[in-house]
DNA sequence: GCGATTTGACCCGG
DNA sequence: CCGGGTCAAATCGC
């Protein structure tokens, strides 16, 4: 559990430093072109450079205050109790009173998945559809006489996979569930490297459902899986998709839409729109050296 | 011991 | 404010 999370912390952690690299290397190679065309061009007016120049250094900004975010918990301590700057406090406190920072807490912010299901289906067998699902939680909701439970890939961190599903009983006898998909899997079972989903061509959709934002009710399942995994317990049904990455978020856009957004204005000021404090782009970055 | 499930508490969108 | 969705400690089972 712990580990599952700071596995995807890591990772997180890799994918913004990468990101921050380039960021650096792009403001690098703008600084060269910079001279060039100062020597080349007289009129600097015209140049959009300065305004590229601009965004490359809020793009930095965010990478380093996300950077930030991520680490607080080591960097607590020593910005608590020594930081100069009582804007990152002040956001530090936010975050404190929000439980995300203080692992003691039990809870951390998260978001709240919006997306319209992928498909649904009824079904009274049990029927495996070959993917390795984790229950996270079930729960009894009001205008239903059985518990709905809920799944989510069990590579969800290993691979990012982001394919969810709810399994609802809707009727005893005989019994009926209900299975809705929300997200696709990206994932690729270690023990069944054959099953990633991979994009279809229109001419192999026929038989296909079509994945736009609107709810396919009650398909018979169209996808018999040559597979029959150890998966327990509900009832198991196949997906596949035309747009395997639709609905994926890379690492970063992850992170960013954990909690905090970010906004930046032409003064070099960087918002935490959920705290609505400023921060300093000066003082955020100097806190990595920039 | 470790991964999966259970379960009550917490969070957030409507 | 309510109810559905999610988290994470406790527990289970291999």
């Amino acid at each position: 559990m712990g580990s599952e999370f700071s596995n995807g912390k890591k990772a997180m952690e890799e994918e913004l430093m990468r990101g921050r690299d380039m960021a650096n290397q792009l403001l690098e190679a703008l600084g060269h072109d910079k001279l060039n065309t100062h020597l080349q061009h007289e009129d600097r007016s015209k140049s959009v450079l300065p305004f590229v120049e601009d965004l490359v250094r809020k793009v930095l900004c965010s990478f380093t205050n996300t950077l930030l975010l991520l680490n607080s918990n080591q960097l607590t301590p020593s910005l608590s109790s020594s930081t100069n700057c009582p804007q990152i406090e002040s956001l530090l406190q936010t975050c404190k009173s929000r439980k995300i920072l203080n692992p003691n807490n039990r809870r951390r912010c998260y978001k709240r998945k919006s997306i319209s299901p992928t498909w649904e289906k009824d079904s009274s067998i049990l029927i495996e559809d070959g993917y390795a699902w984790r229950k996270y939680g079930q729960k009894m909701t009001l205008h239903a006489k059985y518990l709905r439970s809920y799944y989510r890939c069990t590579y969800k961190n290993d691979q990012r996979c982001s394919a969810m599903k709810q399994v609802q009983r809707i009727q005893d006898d005989p019994p009926l569930y209900r299975t809705t998909y929300y997200g696709h899997h990206t994932c690729r079972s270690p023990s069944n490297p054959e099953i990633i989903l991979e994009p279809l061509s229109p001419s192999a959709s026929s038989t296909l459902l079509s994945f736009n934002n609107s709810l396919h009710s009650k398909q018979e399942n169209p996808f018999p899986s040559p597979l029959l995994a150890s998966i327990k317990q509900e009832p198991q049904k196949v997906i596949r998709d035309e747009h395997c990455a639709q609905n994926q978020l890379s690492a970063l856009e992850n992170l960013l839409l954990y909690d905090y957004d970010v906004s930046f204005d032409y003064s070099r000021n960087a918002t935490f729109l959920s705290s609505g404090e400023p921060v300093q782009f000066e003082d955020v970055c100097g806190q990595f050296g920039f």
